[in-house]
DNA sequence: AGACTATTTGCACACGTGTGCATAGCCCGG
DNA sequence: CCGGGCTATGCACACGTGTGCAAATAGTCT
């Protein structure tokens, strides 16, 4: 194939020109769909690209555009199993559709993800997507102001001109309230990090709200990271002494932790003794040693709307911005006693 | 700040210049560093651009220097623990060495992989990783025809001039037929997915090879893929009716599903009746209701060792590819029993 | 002061591509 | 046979940056 090329330099049209014997634009066009070139010349050209191992130079294309088709992807923890989930779909998504991923990977999410923002913002992409943090909103208006859509995911921000997509958190939190209260639970615990995100507290207060209606007192536990060593802090904690039976807890890793703390070190059985409900879904929620009741965010939803604000913006970059909030789902598993009660009206089930 | 910008178009450095009042080159220069400008000059741009929000066009860059610096990473399964744990720390050693990550995330990795590399060559990356998964060696030749390092992780290309980092599965494989073996296993059970990769299949034939070197019998199991729900189906089978009284599961992720339907399945105490080694070290493994007795992928060693290679290969483009080979380390829990009989010559014991 | 050197600056070209414009060739109807 | 319309092609410019080269300026030594 590439027999007589230069080892160690990349093809160029010019290359591609000179070998099917025609000007460069015409090798331009052949790459370009709808453009017009004989399909004599275009056959020609193929082979001659074919030969020499032609390929575009994105960098010299995006810059005639004024834009790529890169899509920054922002996000901290990339390692946990949830933030992965996004990211995997997301990436795959984006690909699938003709799009490149730039990974930004924030270590501490506060100060990186304003650089690391700024640098891929040099790299002139059409989009950025904020999969988890807090970005600092100066660098967000930057981005604005260049013209490069931003998308966040979970994480809204009041005031500035982004497109949202969010899981309906509080609806979540409140169901989950209500689940645990039909199963007869008298004490509840809600445990939640240090981190006052959105999507957590937003968890956390819809939770509370629904078990104050209901006279239902509820211990709070919001320290720590969002992993599961938190998790088990709380339940060594809050089981030590109180009686509680029935707990929240805002993420699933936390809710593992907890569960394992539970049982483990503080002799709990559950349901029995006492019902759990996590949130998000992630896989080993649903590894035969958990079995853990939680409610599955929307992710192929929350992705598949975010690539189609991305693909709307790329159209039509004026047009207005959005909160979209899909709901959460509840996954029923072996963590919450008295399952045949749950239902709040069971006349529905009657159809 | 950017009050005087167009909205929505990104400044170039002759705005700066003209607001600077120099020529465009000084701008250039000033953004490079180790070139020529007075500081004088130096501030009067610096103050002009910080004005008006400007930012090196990275694509511009990329095209008079031939080269980008933008890595690709390349991989499939990106959300299982292990590999994003690896995408992880490498994505942030990258970009804390002032790199930028593409990530290509193959769903159906042979035919997607090289497509997928074919793409990321367009941007002219100035190397790429596979973090996992087997990309077609013509792709890899093409790579390397075109001057862009390929280097593998944990997956050797024998014949391509690449560079290799991968563990010592071998070794780990041994380690562990030891391990149980010194346990005073009499019955061992080997389980791997059907992926023949070479990283796995390293791993099963060096501890089936040392455990028949002690005259001890293995079952095999290679089938399915590379996830919990395997480890489980192996148990079940396997379980049923050998009399296995110790498991080395290729991977921890395997280990984990093994472990579970051992115990609640197969009512197994573990490691009274069986003991279990899981291999890579995910933070599961790790968990309170697991324990799992594993060996640890030196993922910050690999990732260290890749960004050392890259870098090294940036200066000096000819120099002789290797296969760096790290350590996997033993991490020791509570499934496998005995411990206190593992050593293997207690006489290095006595200095 | 004059000569020589070091530093700074601007011009102009290169990088690889897309595309508007003008031209050349072709087909078809009158 | 001629004119009109359509298609294919090449030229030349633009995109934003880095950099070699020469000129200009500042600095230093005799």
């Amino acid at each position: 194939m590439s027999q007589e090329r230069i080892r160690g330099s990349f093809v160029t049209a010019a290359d591609v020109a000179e070998r099917a014997g025609v000007s460069r634009s015409a090798v331009s066009r052949t790459f370009t769909p709808g453009a017009s070139v004989s399909n004599e010349a275009r056959a020609r050209i193929l082979n001659a690209a074919g030969h020499l191992g032609y390929r575009v130079n994105r960098l010299a294309q995006g810059l005639t555009n004024a834009r790529s088709n890169i899509v920054g992807l922002v996000g901290a923890d990339i390692h946990q199993p949830f933030h992965a989930e996004i990211l995997a779909t997301l990436s795959a998504t984006l690909l699938a559709d003709g799009f490149q991923c730039m990974l930004l990977n924030a270590t501490n999410a506060e100060h990186d993800m304003g650089a690391l923002i700024a640098r891929v913002l040099e790299y002139r992409v059409c989009a950025i997507v904020v999969m988890n943090g807090r970005p600092p909103s100066r660098i967000v208006k930057e981005c604005l102001d260049n013209g490069v859509p931003v998308i966040l995911v979970n994480k809204p921000m009041p005031g500035l001109a982004v497109d949202t997509v969010v899981t309906d958190h509080a609806a979540g939190g409140r169901a989950a309230a209500e689940h645990l209260l039909a199963a007869g639970c008298q004490h509840l615990a809600v445990v939640s990090s240090g981190a006052r995100t959105a999507s957590l507290e937003g968890r956390l207060d819809a939770f509370c709200k629904r078990a104050m209606q209901a006279g239902v007192p509820v211990r709070i536990w919001r320290d720590g990271p969002t992993d599961y060593a938190t998790g088990r802090e709380a339940a060594l904690a809050m089981l030590a002494e109180d009686a509680i039976d029935g707990a929240f807890c805002v993420t699933d890793l936390i809710a593992l932790g907890f569960l394992d703390a539970a049982r483990l070190d503080r002799g709990r059985r559950v349901p029995d003794d006492l019902s759990l409900i996590g949130f998000d879904d992630i896989p080993q929620a649903a590894w035969n040693a958990y079995q853990l009741t939680t409610f599955r965010q929307p992710v192929r939803l929350l992705t598949d709307q975010v690539m189609q604000v991305i693909r709307q913006r790329a159209e039509n970059p004026e047009s207005p911005h959005a909160i979209f909030t899909l709901p959460a789902s509840p996954v029923i598993r072996m963590t919450v006693r008295n399952l045949h009660q749950y239902t709040r009206n069971p006349a529905t089930y009657r159809g």
